[in-house]
DNA sequence: CCAGTTTTAGACCTGTAGTTCAAGAAAGGT
DNA sequence: ACCTTTCTTGAACTACAGGTCTAAAACTGG
């Protein structure tokens, strides 16, 4: 009944979601995802209204696979401190193997946009949210096993777990990688029964 | 021997700061800082060169204003704890009384260019190292003064509470007082011996 | 009070961001 | 084959970013 699209939509999504982290938002222009997704201006405009919808779609899709990441990891055996150490450590050599530190969206957007953007803001906060329940729930998962000090609140630190990794992700823009993982340990002693 | 300046440089980059610190970089037009600074486009590249020097005039300025706040509260006296939870909370309270959230400049500058700009990476860097330099002397008093626990190494616990700060600005961005408060005696919790 | 120098305000310039639009292309229904 | 609909391509458009330039203005030593 009508011409069909020549592109798949999540592969596009995708695609600008990588130029948005690698470049920042303001910093992406409409050439650049043109040039990033291989769909013309035009088609990008039509197909998704403008550049912040199309953000949108790419920070919805980065919590989504955040997510799942997430919650991979955190269903993996071992004790809660592996786990949460997993969690960590992955973000960081994630970061590390990318030729430019681009650390993590969902951080950079609400140091970018959150501010100015109430709509952004939440959509940020909806993704670390998410994050945050789940590492709630292994926690206190760990508080029964009795492998976490059961004076712990589950909710307090996994609110501290996120902050944990909110800031390394800001330090990996300027750190090395011994110093990442250092800091990472350190903050996790706070886990263990003295 | 000619017309003097009618503007005094400490003022407009002081403005210029609290412009590129409200609005990010990209987002401070050369018109932006006219208006914030009051001085006309023309003088002010006749004064600094181009946004890029006066941008680094100001990240150089917050640095040193945030070196003196730093000193000032960890020279204070009380336990090594009550200092570092002074230090978190000073900047936790000073984000929270704007009226919009803008976190820390260099936090901020660090997301939004240190990727791309070698140069100034290594500024940010040179102010991060100047804080968490302090902090690493703070806390071998602590150790030393035995408030502090003595298998602490105070190198790796200054880049955590560095760490945690870096943190505490990117949560400001989208979450409330009680959970930031929080988050700081989660984290400052882990120097108590048990 | 003039000469010489530097500052100033703002007009001006070039490039690009972000978006829209017009014209044609690829379907599917009839 | 034709019509309708939706897509594509790329040119076109407006606004503003970032920076330069100019003519007047403000100082000061002589």
């Amino acid at each position: 009944m009508a011409r069909p699209r020549n592109f798949d939509d999540d592969v596009v999504v995708e695609r600008a979601m990588q130029a948005f982290w690698t470049l920042g938002y303001a910093n992406t222009s409409p050439a650049a995802l043109a040039e990033a997704t291989g769909v013309g201006k035009g088609s990008l405009y039509n197909a998704f209204g403008s550049k912040r919808e199309l953000f949108e779609r790419a920070l919805e899709r980065y919590d989504r696979l955040g997510a799942e990441v997430t919650a991979e990891l955190l269903a993996r055996p071992g004790t809660t401190r592996e786990c949460l150490r997993a969690f960590l450590y992955d973000s960081v050599k994630s970061d590390l193997a990318q030729p430019i530190r681009r650390g993590c969206l969902a951080v950079n957007t609400a140091v970018e946009l959150a501010g100015h953007d109430p709509e952004i803001a939440r959509a940020v906060r909806r993704g670390v949210d998410r994050t945050m329940a789940a590492l709630e729930w292994r926690i206190a998962q760990g508080v029964r096993d009795g492998d976490v000090r059961p004076d712990l609140a589950p909710r307090a630190t996994a609110e501290y777990v996120m902050n944990t990794l909110a800031g390394l992700r800001v330090m990996a823009r300027t750190y090395d990688a011994a110093t990442l993982f250092r800091i990472a340990d350190t903050a996790l002693a706070v886990l263990d029964s003295a």
